[in-house]
DNA sequence: CGCGTTAGGATTGTCCACAATCCACGCAGC
DNA sequence: GCTGCGTGGATTGTGGACAATCCTAACGCG
């Protein structure tokens, strides 16, 4: 038997807000896959291109593969996972244009959010950023311990938790996804070199927020997700059977 | 047996870009089956609340309940559909609240994309904007024809494709969804009293978009969807098991 | 007469076995 | 030695059967 790839079953934290106490037990199971699936993903412990064989991960997770199939198809729908037909389904490699345009999407829905959460009434907003700086207090904790997959989970979920704050569901619905194929770009495209996002320049944000300075936080957003963006090496190489086709056509 | 819900079999729009002619045939049996549903419910012939049953749809489309099944949950991923467990499938009844979240990130996204196709490069953007105009004209055809669900789709299809051609396939991908949603918050709160969106005001934006004038066009396109949200009634009657609720614990 | 209870029927949820598809390897032919 | 073509093994896709769940309605009791 070959080495099965490690799915070490760390319960992520749970997603979005969980209504109903029982639910359906099959449900929350199910999230839970979902979850930590999502969760390897985003921390690049399963990298762009890594096969997900329906079997592997049903007997890793002790289900029958029948869930395993509803776990990726909605992992396809995010964008996170890609299904080939008849041919499995594999980590998503965001091409480079993709990339830019997850960045281009965030940038906007992020702004709002800024301008949002910044507008949003004194007491709310001082609570929220109570919460925001508790967050923050974790990522350094993470960071000074150390621990990679930990400050880049707890990364994205500052971004989701400021637009939860924000106060419309709808669109930190649209953001969360956005946030994966950021981390999934992130893997693709990031020279090791370069060091991940600093819990400073949250804390930055944060404290524009607090003061409800809308034009600050706005601007503070902007530059650190332009900063994340440009830390990626998105020009050149595309793919090796375009290059041969014009290659074949320019010959 | 009783009456089946109409689903006539009307071939949608083809959905994105169909990049490989033979693809998989199950694949796209199931996207298609994915449009027609969504499609009735955008034109609001299968209104919020309705119970779709798998083993109708099942029968109505000639394909097995599995496959309806993957169909359904892929609907319930875009918050057409809600999928109560065990309960089984119905068209989705957005919240007042929902509703108006759903516009505002329309708004957004939409003001940007209107930006976006206004700076296109002039080439460019006068080819797009002759396929809007040829768009508009079908809307116009399908408004005199008196098609009332034509029309519905067609005026959500202009959205999308200003969208898709304004060169951000991410966030037209994030859009469609809301276009559907949107629909869908038509159909539970708007008066029947209340007109349609007009032709007349996508030919509008057209203009703006083709003579490059990004504020103007941002502002056409601002003012439409306004105007679209504020023929909606969503003040007032919150959900009749909450209203009792309130009763007894105020009496 | 109203309420709680309990079968009945229908619908959804799950699993399992089989069919279809595809890649990798090996082999013949040039 | 290289190219092209079958064959084997593994993996995915599909259908059908069975189990679990829930609503409806009738029934009996207080």
């Amino acid at each position: 038997m070959r080495r099965t790839t490690t799915l070490r079953a760390t319960a992520p934290a749970q997603r979005a807000s969980a209504t109903r106490p029982p639910a359906s037990r099959a449900a929350t199971a199910e999230r839970q896959i979902f979850d930590t699936i999502a969760e390897a993903i985003a921390g690049r412990r399963l990298p762009p291109g890594t096969k997900l064989t329906e079997e592997q991960l049903a007997s890793t997770f002790g289900v029958s593969r029948a869930r395993i199939r509803r776990v990726l198809l909605l992992l396809s729908q995010e964008r996170i996972v890609t299904l080939k037909p008849n041919r499995g389904a594999y980590v998503a490699r965001p091409t480079p244009q993709e990339a830019r345009e997850v960045f281009a999407a965030r940038r906007l829905i992020e702004d709002d959010m800024a301008a949002r959460f910044a507008a949003l009434p004194p007491a709310a907003r001082a609570a929220a950023a109570r919460r925001l700086t508790a967050h923050v207090e974790r990522e350094r904790a993470a960071a000074a311990a150390g621990d990679r997959s930990a400050s880049i989970r707890l990364s994205g979920e500052f971004h989701q938790l400021v637009g939860t704050l924000a106060g419309n569901a709808v669109l930190a619905e649209l953001l969360e996804p956005l946030i994966a194929r950021s981390s999934l770009a992130i893997a693709a495209y990031q020279p090791p070199s370069a060091e991940d996002c600093a819990p400073d320049e949250h804390a930055a944000i944060i404290t524009a927020l607090q003061d409800g300075d809308a034009a600050l936080a706005r601007r503070l957003m902007a530059e650190h997700l332009e900063e994340v963006e440009h830390k990626l090496v998105l020009d050149g190489d595309a793919e090796p059977a375009i290059d041969l086709k014009r290659v074949l056509l320019g010959a």
